[in-house]
DNA sequence: AAAAAGATGAGGGCGGTT
DNA sequence: AACCGCCCTCATCTTTTT
């Protein structure tokens, strides 16, 4: 349930020019003893492999595609020999710590980045690609000092940062980066064989430092996971078949038992959800900044009508969770019984697709009529695939004779699970409405999954609400019956806000309401002063934008750094900010 | 100016068959 | 393993209408 995204583009123009300076100048200053970027090495490599031997050269273009250097790839096998790909990328493991050089612990005036947070580092994410959206071609050793002073104010040494560019190829994302710059690290204090001691590290931005505390104990855990998803060349996470997560009602499952990173366990708990559809190594980042739990991805239709495949993160329970009563209606007979009359016996769906932002244009109803009032009965196969798939495409359903029409506003509503008429009137436009209610939670979902909350929190609960749209958090949380005390809700879209503090209104709640605009505001200063006045947050919900992961997307879908889905870092960020003021009241 | 309609595929999972 | 066909996807941009 991102927030609405449209409402971004207003102001995004200057809330990080601070920043962006202050970057510039960095990689500016930092540029010229700059070497540049190997680019042969990657350009090189197709080439060398191709010719190389027929079974050899596999394995050569394996390790070549994890950002190994040939030289590196070509001595590793031939001490290990090709049948042994375990040893071999131990061999390159250790030989890309071996060239990291001793720490020199280069140290950067970090004055900025105090111990609020306030996310500036972060904001080199968006920066750098914005960078690379104007200046497309030019700028390809621009963007490498960029990312090279990103990774400087992170607070890893400039030869961390170079070589990791070096071994991850031009096009390494920042998160791919610091990962490998992690993966070394450990590596290195896992072939010392010496206890894990922390190396201090001069003025670490406090996530960073946080983050890698937290993980002490799991490095060893989390190196052989990571060797093991190098290995299987699979460095995606699995969909689950079928995908019911840990878990949904009336399904047979064998109990699930998980344990939790230590980094993981709450208080505060938190909830985060974003489309499971995404592309390739999304949810793998996402995982890793949300202390490496395992994504639990699950299908809506198993709670509702329509389908809805959601990956969620989070720190609760899972056991003795309870649906919320009465139960929806789980197929369209029953969410729309006007319709069974006019179904045709060729239209075998029981289910709803996704449920999207846009609807089905009176033209294609109208085509679809003309193509079917030819004939008295059944129509020909051809036609009725060619209406099938349109009515797949459009979630279309049968309204009368040959007709077909969308989904009205209101039984959107009621398949998501929000009272009727939940985002009626206040001024919002229909086509609004659709908007709104395609980028929210399927509410019966998602209060499954808190559920377990009832019997811990019977007083009510403090909830940070962050990209809050039309509150399905909220809506969830109060059908379960947990008392809403201090609700922070944090929403760029002004309609979506409306309809949440009117949904407030109307429900009679006891306590209060808090609503912000903008994630990006809610600084380190702010967010500590709320906590401070009500005792800290006992959940932090958010559903980040989806729009630069969804499949739907023919435009921007640019992956977890687009302009909108990189908001998500400041779920991570703020989230990050509420354990850590938990931890230490 | 605002709302609605219309035009616009790529990408990836999955099950089946070679 | 590899290939193929089927299916689905929290959307964006431009044009038209109100």
């Amino acid at each position: 349930m991102d927030g609405d995204a449209s409402g971004v583009e207003g102001d995004n123009c200057d809330w990080n020019s601070e920043d962006e300076r202050e970057i510039d100048d960095f990689s500016l200053s930092s540029s010229s003893s700059l070497t540049p970027p190997n680019e042969e090495t990657v350009t090189g490599s197709g080439e060398a492999s191709s010719s190389a031997g027929s079974s050899n050269s596999k394995l050569f273009d394996k390790f070549i595609g994890m950002g190994f250097t040939e030289k590196m790839v070509a001595k590793a096998i031939q001490e290990n020999g090709e049948d042994n790909t375990d040893s071999i990328l131990n061999t390159l493991l250790t030989y890309s710590t071996l060239e990291t050089s001793p720490q020199e612990q280069q140290h950067i005036d970090s004055d900025n980045y105090s111990l609020d947070c306030d996310g500036s580092f972060l904001d080199g994410f968006s920066d750098v690609d914005s960078w690379s959206d104007n200046e497309e071609i030019t700028n390809t050793v621009f963007d490498e000092d960029n990312k090279l002073s990103s990774l400087m104010s992170m607070g890893y040494t400039r030869d961390e940062a170079s070589i990791a560019m070096e071994r991850c190829g031009l096009n390494a994302s920042l998160v791919e980066l610091t990962d490998f710059i992690c993966a070394a690290q450990i590596s290195k204090v896992e072939d010392a064989h010496l206890p894990v001691e922390e190396k201090p590290r001069p003025k670490l931005p406090c996530i960073v430092s946080a983050k890698l505390k937290k993980r002490k104990q799991y490095d060893y855990e989390m190196w052989k996971r990571k060797k093991q998803a190098l290995l299987d060349d699979d460095e995606t996470i699995r969909l689950p078949n079928p995908m019911i997560g840990f878990g949904v009602p009336n399904e047979s499952h064998p109990t699930i038992h998980r344990t939790l990173p230590e980094a993981a366990i709450g208080p505060p708990y938190f909830y985060y959800e974003n489309v499971a559809l995404a592309p390739k190594g999304v949810w793998t980042t996402i995982s890793r900044f949300l202390y490496d739990v395992e994504p639990e991805f699950v299908d809506s239709k198993y709670f509702c009508a329509s389908a809805r495949k959601r990956g969620y993160v989070h720190n609760l329970p899972i056991q003795n969770r309870f649906p919320l009563l009465p139960l929806p209606p789980h197929t369209i007979h029953e969410a729309l019984p006007l319709t069974r009359k006019w179904w045709p016996s060729w239209d075998e769906r029981t289910k709803l697709n996704c449920l999207q932002t846009c609807i089905g244009s009176a033209k294609l109803t109208e085509r679809i009529r003309k193509a079917l009032e030819d004939y008295d009965g059944e129509p020909p196969l051809r036609v009725q695939k060619y209406v099938l798939d349109e009515c797949r495409k459009w979630n279309l359903v049968w309204v009368g004779r040959n007709k077909v029409a969308p989904l009205e506003p209101d039984e959107v509503e009621m398949l998501l699970g929000f009272p009727r008429n939940h985002t009626r009137g206040g001024g919002i436009s229909r086509t609004d409405r659709y908007k709104s209610l395609g980028n929210s939670f399927q509410v019966d979902t998602v209060a499954y999954h808190l559920s377990v909350l009832k019997d811990m929190f019977p007083g009510g609960i403090n909830l940070l609400s962050l990209f809050s749209g039309i509150g399905g958090a909220e809506v969830a949380l109060h059908r379960l019956g947990i008392p809403l005390k201090n609700v922070v809700s944090v929403e760029i879209s002004e309609v979506n806000r409306n309809i949440v503090r009117s949904w407030w209104e109307q429900t009679n709640q006891k306590g209060n309401l808090i609503d912000l605009a903008d994630v990006q505001q809610l600084n380190g200063d702010r967010l500590e002063q709320l906590m401070n006045s009500f005792g800290g947050f006992d959940l932090v919900v958010g559903g980040s934008p989806c729009n630069n992961l969804a499949g739907s997307n023919r435009h921007h879908r640019d992956g977890l750094e687009g302009k909108e889905s990189a908001l998500f870092y400041d779920y991570f960020r703020i989230l990050d900010l509420v354990k850590n003021w938990s931890n230490v009241s």
